[in-house]
DNA sequence: CACCCGATTATCT
DNA sequence: GATAATCGGGTGT
C-alpha cells in the first residue's frame, strides 16, 4: 500500500483532517503489525484557542511547529496517549490533525493484548483506545509518518465528500462554533455520534 | 517547589 | 448523565 508522501500535510489542517478518513495507519513492533482504517479526526490551528499550540512553542508541543508529515503525540488525564498528525499550510505556522478512532483491519489480536479487552468494538472507537491497542507512547513523539518506520499512514480507501460528517471537537471548553471534527457517517467505530 | 488542569476513559447511578 | 482516577507540563512564587 502506497505511504501518503509529505506534501499531503502540507496543506489547511481542516482539509486534511477531512482527506484523513479512510487513511490507514499502521503500527509495527517487531513482525506484529497492527493497523486500522482512520474513521475520525479533528483539526486544531495555531490560532485556535482549543489548540495545543496556541500559547506558543513549548517543550511538549514542539513537533506541531515542525515539518508536517510528523506525529505530535501528548499524554493525557494521567493515564492515555493521543496521537496528532502534524498539518498545516506555511502560513498557519502550526497545526496537527488528531486521530480519533480506527476501524481494526489487521492484528486485532494484539491489539486485544494491549487493551487488555476481548472482542472488536471497544478496541480502538477513541483516541486514548486505540493508542493503547497499538502501543503508541511517548517513545514515537516526532516519528516521520511518511517513511515505512515503526509508525506510518498508507493510502487507504476512497472517501466521498457525502460520507463525511462533522460536528463540535469533543472534550474542549472554548471553540465549540467551529465544526472541526469530522468522522465517516453510520461508522460503528467513531467514538460517538 | 506548589498548584492547576487537561484534545479521556471506566464505572458507576 | 455524572464523576473519580491519575500524572506530567506549564506557570507563578
Amino acid at each position: 500500500m502506497h505511504i501518503l508522501p509529505q506534501s499531503f500535510y502540507a496543506h489547511d489542517t481542516i482539509t486534511v483532517a477531512q482527506k484523513l478518513l479512510g487513511k490507514q495507519l499502521i503500527r509495527s513492533i517487531g513482525n506484529q503489525v497492527m493497523a486500522g482504517i482512520i474513521v475520525e479526526t479533528e483539526a486544531y490551528i495555531f490560532t485556535d484557542p482549543a489548540c495545543h499550540a496556541h500559547k506558543g512553542k513549548t517543550f511538549a508541543n514542539r513537533a506541531l511547529f515542525g515539518p508536517v508529515g510528523h506525529a505530535y503525540i501528548y499524554f493525557i488525564y494521567g493515564n492515555y496517549y493521543c496521537v496528532n498528525a502534524v498539518a498545516h499550510t506555511k502560513e498557519q505556522v502550526a497545526g496537527g490533525v488528531l486521530i480519533r478512532a480506527l476501524e481494526p483491519t489487521q492484528g486485532i489480536e494484539y491489539m486485544q493484548q494491549y487493551r487488555h479487552q476481548p472482542g472488536i468494538k471497544n478496541l480502538t472507537n477513541g483516541p486514548g483506545k486505540f493508542a493503547q491497542a497499538l502501543h503508541i507512547t511517548q517513545e514515537l513523539y516526532g516519528t516521520d509518518l511518511t517513511k515505512k518506520g515503526n509508525l506510518y499512514i498508507t493510502q487507504g480507501k476512497i472517501i466521498q465528500s457525502n460520507q463525511i460528517c462533522s460536528s463540535p471537537r469533543i472534550g474542549i471548553s472554548n471553540a465549540q462554533e467551529n465544526l472541526w471534527r469530522f468522522y465517516i457517517c453510520d461508522n460503528e467505530f467513531i467514538a460517538r455520534k
